[in-house]
DNA sequence: TTAATATTCAACCATTTGGTTGACTATAGA
DNA sequence: TCTATAGTCAACCAAATGGTTGAATATTAA
């Protein structure tokens, strides 16, 4: 069984609960990145872009490597990964209703004829 | 391609960061429950229960139905979906995991019989 | 050594959150 | 009709959130 760490589980959700940060989290899909080119894409200054770092840090759905004096970002999946398999435990209710639709066209169709 | 709602996935996040409102999924994921079902379980207010509840209600995770004085709550999957959607995304950063882990639910299920 | 760059930190602020309590509304039952 | 039950609402409170600005720290480059 897949283990649900409460503590986590607040941290990662709060952390994706902002736009901002799901953004970040997008970029950083797409390649590491810097604190700074993180935070360019948005209209706020360094510092509160620093914080929302430090929310995905906290979060683990980010990690860090400092080099000098840059700081490197890159995605933890793993982290993602968690939720998602919070959200996979009620999967059965949303299949179960496509399943449900599904027999349903199937009905639907064997009338047609 | 699926549509990312940027403030329905604020409200959709949020409302999973508390391990109140996700143990309350948890409980209407076992059968629909009125107000109180819902709060009895709880170390709080009927208010503050209902306050959580409402959380829930504004994200569209539950829905509500309203009988005489007695309101009944049961899980809105289509809701949970959006999340999981949002999440499946960057599936392909722990795909290797993640079948890792399928293969351990079907040796566990299994087991079962 | 001096200056520029990358980033954090601290103090501040308005708003939101998650809880409380007491009063209120509406329905159901005696 | 009177009373109990189901639930919300409003006011309040402490703590957290998301932003700001200005100063501090550390590294790199000139």
């Amino acid at each position: 069984m897949v283990e649900h760490n409460n503590e986590n589980l607040d941290l990662i959700f709060h952390a994706l609960a902002d736009a901002t940060r799901r953004e970040m989290i997008r970029l950083l899909s797409e390649k590491e990145k810097t604190v700074s080119e993180m935070a360019k894409p948005f209209d706020m200054s360094l510092a509160a872009a620093s914080k929302h770092i430090k929310v995905l840090e906290k979060a683990r759905l980010i990690q860090r490597t400092v080099e000098g004096r840059t700081h490197t970002c890159r995605i933890n999946a793993e982290t993602l990964a968690l939720a998602s398999q919070w959200l996979s435990v009620y999967e059965k209710f949303w299949s179960k209703r496509f399943d449900l639709m599904e027999s349903e066209i199937l009905k639907a169709k064997k009338k047609e004829h």
